[in-house]
DNA sequence: ATATTATATCGTAAAATTACGATGAATAGG
DNA sequence: CCTATTCATCGTAATTTTACGATATAATAT
């Protein structure tokens, strides 16, 4: 018990709840909040701007790269995060597209 | 530790965030899929159709319905869920509006 | 070479999630 | 009234997530 029963759902159902895991987190959405508005930084800056522990924000970051949503170039002694622009592209089509589906659904419920 | 540090973080973060882990399963995935294929099906139907124990559906159903995302009538002896149109509306604008803040970033990363 | 800086990883504790059997509550049918 | 049906809730175990201090790693600077 306790482990989710991946087998039983879809591999579009999977992926689906995979993505919003991603996000499923206030520090994961500033993360990629401020990576929007600043384009780039480093881990540092992130540690100041959430407020969480360093092991923290790196546990975060690894996270969302894993996610496959950010990317990180060293640069020197500091890692750069930026959006990876594609799969953020993926994320929105498939959110979009999932929640379209729901448009056909009639005002008429139960 | 362990538990979220949300006063770090603003409203919209937060609000985000917790969307997100309401669609954060397949299983709740699954079960929006089908109120919307369906418009419209009793607790009953949804074990048959996920293959989860009767408890377990009811469990992700009570998240959803905790989320807002669905809404449940008592129909005798069954319970009727479908899709809360308000809500499910609220979720797409506010997802649609977090991933197009990124359509501003340029090519240009590092 | 050594010290400093930035980040990742390890180990671990607390908390939350996932899953299910058992039980309880409410309604329908006999 | 008694029974069956449907669903929610309780209790609990396994697992995962969240968080942080401590430590390891890797690059720069002195």
């Amino acid at each position: 018990m306790g482990a989710t029963k991946t087998a039983l759902f879809t591999k579009e159902q999977n992926e689906i709840a995979l993505m919003a895991k991603a996000l499923a987190h206030p520090a994961r959405i500033a993360i990629l909040q401020h990576l929007v508005k600043k384009n780039a930084c480093v881990c540092g800056d992130l540690v100041e701007e959430l407020g969480l522990a360093q092991a923290t924000t790196s546990q975060h970051l690894k996270e969302l790269k894993t996610a496959g949503i950010i990317q990180g170039t060293i640069e020197g002694v500091s890692v750069c995060y930026c959006i990876h622009p594609d799969t953020w592209k993926k994320y929105k089509d498939l959110f979009s597209s999932f929640f379209t589906e729901v448009d056909l659904c009639g005002p008429k419920c139960c």
